[in-house]
DNA sequence: ATGAAAGCGCTAACAC
DNA sequence: GTGTTAGCGCTTTCAT
């Protein structure tokens, strides 16, 4: 009523224009800050008539028209895992520095919902994507070509067209059972393991365990491959059937942080002495390891610096004019030790 | 080249209907499932069109013509927080049962930020979004008169116009308080306490726990008003300091898990017994509190009666032809116990 | 420095 | 059951 000729519905720049009795091209240089194409007066009063009735560009039509959307996305498997909310953290942070947005997506760790990301339509939403791959292949990935830039994140490096940032699974995993082989453990139990199989974070990390204890000469051996998965109560427990079975191993190498503290819990409420009796060791570097009791030693990924990849890798493409030569980057992985080892 | 006359652009639904030889409308129907409208072999024959085009419907520009979009959102302040981190998953997996997608949105918990969502252009692009406002005013979000259903996920009940989910915070902190005092503490401490100053999360807290030991008629004491955040770090510091002080409270409550654990791994460190000497209650109920040692007795907001409570607002109005009546839900906060208290 | 025209890709509304 | 028309709100392009 009180804003003109549109009563209900939101003011359009074509009623900011007619406010201002400018043309809808003039606040639209405005709006984004095309100063050098607008005069000062001119300005002003658009800006007035802007806030007079309250406008806000859609950002739907905005987008439909130009293409560009200044929000970047994170697709990731599941918003609840300390590691993937504290890397979607430290994204948002930079993109913001960077002058972008960031939402956050969600795959469920299903292989189609992670290729749905990446689908022409979708991707269209957003100026760039990057994609936590858990499920898929980049390689089926890249096949989509993709109409904008992605950078996948991922556990190893793939022969795709795709810039890529690796963990370094294997290095990772592999340093971590050195450290405890050098503390003189030799029964040396993985949770979360999974020998062979496709590839995916599991497996190279096992696989890195298994290299290190080849190289040191210790026999590999089944039952120190716990499988199941990665979360607290995986972990909680893989250790109770570690210790059901009678032979409590010298030491844990736990596939993330959080299958690590619900070993902790277990070893804890069997008074299993950590880490005098059973070393522990983590993976991801996540705050809630820094502060359990004991501190829980664990492999960091270098979450800057991969954090620091993804946010280049992306911006790079966005802001570039020709084509850009693919990147990949794999920060190296190193543990941190803390308490739960000697 | 091989997909027809637009060789490096993404396919549109007119090449698709092309192909087809059918008109634009019809595959819009059939990619919208208007499955009355179309008969069963030209389905077929758009059908395979697509397949073969790889076409994607524009997301961008079916939400412009629409206003529809499938997707909500949530606004959280930080991501990487473990409470929010589990109500948005929780979301998620809710929403996606009800035909919806989740996005989150980054607030950084400051006040502009959070008034942005709702901001019509913005909001557009959401069939409604679920705001969590840790610095601004519902009443303030309200005046915008935000054209898509809101729901506030907030610390209390405000005379705002909007749908809006209450968390138990002054009944869940006198729970605890009144709990503690039960097992004969007297001298309990608030880590992250806001005495007076603007309505928050920590202000209510501290209310709820200031009612109770009045009612218990135990003298308020300054100094166990431990300020500060409500973060590991910040958990860690409170109770170093408090140790520091020399006169160790009986009782620490601190305002979120993440305190709770950060105090924890201090007093475990200085060889403090907890529950013996000390007693500790969090809040949140979440995972890694769970998972502790001792296991974190905890406020539980009850997470999944807010999660459906945000769901079905949300959903009744996106589905809804007429007006709603404004519904405000405030499930009940109530005191899990466990190995940190007596 | 400012404006007019065209159209991004899609769907609502109606005609047949 | 299928087609035609119009236009969502914006920005591109080109004219002045």
């Amino acid at each position: 009523m009180t804003t003109g000729d549109r009563p209900s519905s939101a003011p359009t720049m074509g009623d900011v224009a007619h406010r201002a009795g400018v043309s809808q091209m003039t606040v639209s240089n405005v709006v984004n800050g095309r100063t050098a194409r607008v005069g000062a007066a001119t300005r002003a009063r658009v800006l007035a008539a802007i806030e007079e009735l309250g406008y806000r560009v859609n950002v739907s039509a905005s987008r439909l028209r130009s293409g560009r959307t200044g929000v970047v996305a994170l697709a990731v498997p599941d918003f609840s895992l300390a590691y993937y909310a504290e890397f979607a953290e430290r994204l948002a942070v930079r993109f913001a520095e960077a002058g972008l947005r960031l939402v956050l997506e969600h795959t469920a760790g299903r292989r189609e919902s992670e290729l749905a990301t990446v689908e022409r339509g979708h991707l269209d939403q957003y100026d760039g994507l990057a994609l936590v791959l858990a499920a898929g292949d980049a390689e089926e990935v890249a096949r989509r070509h993709p109409g904008r830039p992605v950078v996948i994140v991922g556990e190893r490096e793939v022969s795709s067209s795709l810039d890529h940032v690796v963990m370094d699974n294997v290095g990772g995993a592999r340093a971590a059972t050195e450290y405890l082989l050098s503390t003189g453990a030799r029964r040396i139990a993985v949770l979360g393991a999974q020998p062979g199989g496709p590839v995916s974070m599991a497996s190279l990390r096992t696989r890195g365990y298994l290299e290190a204890i080849a190289a040191a000469g210790v026999a590999p051996d089944a039952r120190l491959l716990v499988g199941g998965g990665v979360g607290f109560d995986d972990g909680a427990r893989s250790a109770a059937a570690l210790i059901a079975e009678g032979a409590i191993p010298e030491a844990l190498l736990a596939l993330t942080d959080e299958t690590a503290l619900g070993a902790l819990h277990t070893l804890a409420a069997a008074g299993i002495d950590v880490p005098g009796r059973v070393q522990v060791v983590g993976w991801d570097g996540t705050r809630a390891g820094r502060f359990a009791t004991p501190a829980l030693t664990t492999v960091d990924p270098d979450n800057d610096a991969i954090a620091d990849a993804v946010v280049r890798l992306l911006a790079r493409r966005i802001h570039a004019d020709g084509p850009v030569p693919r990147e990949i980057v794999m920060p190296a992985a190193r543990l941190v030790r803390r308490g739960t080892t000697l």
